[in-house]
DNA sequence: AATTCCAATGCAAACGTTTGCGGAAATATT
DNA sequence: AATATTTCCGCAAACGTTTGCATTGGAATT
């Protein structure tokens, strides 16, 4: 039923104008305090809410911000968004999610539709085939501002915030070394991505200084390749072994692996990951890792979003350090 | 900068009028081909896009459907999302996704603006505190449609798509009962949820029939509580005893319990859980479980929106089987 | 008593579309 | 050659707000 109560249903019913009842209805000055009472109690009552269509339209911009990211699976974009929600909240912004399942095609028409609804702005992942920018460039010319996090534009110059690989990839490096194991394999990622040159580039600044010991990488897509990684092993290599996956997808493959085989962890091969926290503890043993913390990235992004609204020029590219957790894995 | 690109633009560079630019873009039969050609290439010249707010107050609605759910986190609710997103890119619509924290007041607010905003529909899994009922039918009375899905409102009487409980509770059951183990504990979730009574008497219409076999069941509300249950258990409880989890997360918090107490799985201790089918593999051994599957949650959804849509009055309560899936846990 | 001032309200334009209706020119039908 | 039909296009209203600028009546100031 019910045609939605509106401004000039209420003005009518009061013998107002539909002006002053928009502005009763947010305390302005102008009008009396006696025609504020009627105002606000008739729209109670029919319960009246604004069209955020009509609102939008006059103002030109909405209060959504929009969050695009490559997967909602996993836990590491979930804490990201909790951290943007919760600080949008606040300011009496909301958020609305998009995923692009890894694809430009489905990324490009996201970034059209947060054109088409003049978002407040935009938190991208990219995904790990983005190679054109002209999509986000487009949008940044419709004055929608954009912030990049975690899996950000390998040429910079766009506001971005992300882990910092490099160090984290060192840190990984170095509790690597200390376990003492004389073979260390790395579980990288996409080798087009800038995400794994990163962590790859810190990880072997480190173990390059150490000669005695063997390093072998494997790049895998996802889980499955990690997986499969591990089982076509030969069986001398699973001993005094230490292995450091860079994402919990990796180490999700790479453990099934493990129990496959029936390795003993950390005693013939030692595990490392860098993670977010929430899979680690899921194994036996629980794995050590470097952690990389969604929710803060996601504040930190946040700020930055704010500081881009507010025209800073300087495009900053924020990075996040995260520390390591020891469990017993390595 | 960019002052964007609007019908009127356009008209008043080709000397028509905006009425026939807007038709002209969306080949009307009214306007001459020639017409049309010329409107496109200044259209894609200019780089028009339509502005939503004023064609969604136009139309009176948007393209958008929202999905709220208590928690991103976890895998059951993304499969769920993909499948409805899916079937609406299809349809030119798009998705929105908005997470209520188990929280009511947020559920609330979440509503609200999905009427704000007027999205074509609202897939909706409530929190687990929600009791009161009046903002969806608030919501529902400004025309917007309303499926519920997963976490549906005990009280029937609403569209809803749902996991068939009791007769995967059931299922569950026998599956236990065959693994011949003396004792039997159930680890069910919050006991306020319709979806726990289910569960619970589905699992319980079987187990009772055998009285041989000594039942025994622990309501926790999250991860820790069930990792603590299995913690508290005296050891000698801990041979010949089969478990079944009715979710992932407890699943994940009782896996830890056994593997901090070194427990034989299936040896000594079987598992079986319900599950979308993630988390089960990541375990040592993978775990059996009887299968509830979001993505077909989702499509089912999707069609009962649709049916909704369409005007179909009998409120239909839909129910999902699942099959069972061996692995070696039990 | 005339002037100024302020408090309270209304007018009207604007935001960018969509669409029913009517009109003019061109074409087809007798 | 007159009428009927079709083809193409424009007018104008409507969607629900917001807001700069009047306008009104009455109170305060001279």
């Amino acid at each position: 039923m019910k045609s939605q109560a509106t401004l000039k249903k209420i003005a009518e019913h009061l013998n107002l104008s539909i002006s002053t009842v928009s502005r009763a209805l947010k305390d302005h000055p102008d009008v009396a305090g006696e025609t504020i009472r009627r105002v606000k109690d008739l729209a109670n009552l029919l319960n009246y809410e604004p069209n955020a269509f009509a609102v939008n339209l006059r103002q030109k911009h909405s209060n959504i911000y929009a969050i695009i990211v490559p997967e909602l699976a996993g836990f590491f974009y979930n804490s990201f968004i909790d951290a943007v929600e919760e600080e949008a909240q606040q300011r009496g912004y909301n958020i609305m999610v998009l995923q692009t399942r890894e694809d430009p095609a489905i990324e490009e028409n996201n970034l059209k539709l947060c054109r088409y609804n003049h978002v407040a702005g935009i938190f991208v992942a990219i995904t790990r085939y983005t190679n054109d920018f002209t999509p986000f460039l487009k949008t940044m010319d419709t004055e929608i501002p954009i912030v990049f996090f975690d899996k950000v534009p390998e040429e910079s110059g766009f506001p971005s915030v992300s882990i910092a690989d490099e160090e984290m990839g060192a840190l990984a490096a170095e509790k690597i070394l200390k376990s003492g194991k004389s073979k260390v394999l790395a579980i990288l990622g996409n080798q087009a991505l800038s995400i794994t040159h990163r962590r790859e580039a810190g990880f072997k600044s480190v173990t390059e200084k150490n000669t005695h010991i063997s390093l072998s990488c494997a790049y895998c897509e996802n889980e499955t390749q990690a997986f499969d990684t591990i089982m076509k092993m030969p069986a001398e290599s699973l001993k005094d072994l230490a292995v450091f996956c860079m994402s919990d997808e990796l180490l999700c493959g790479v453990m099934q692996g493990f129990y496959e085989r029936k390795v003993s962890i950390p005693g013939d091969v030692g595990v490392l990951a860098m993670s977010n926290g929430f899979f680690p503890r899921l194994f036996n043993p629980p794995i050590s890792y470097v952690e990389t913390s969604g929710y803060q990235l996601g504040k930190l992004s946040f700020t930055c979003m704010v500081d881009l609204i507010g025209g800073v020029e300087y495009l900053s590219e924020v990075m996040l350090r995260g520390g390591y957790i020891e469990n017993s894995s390595l």
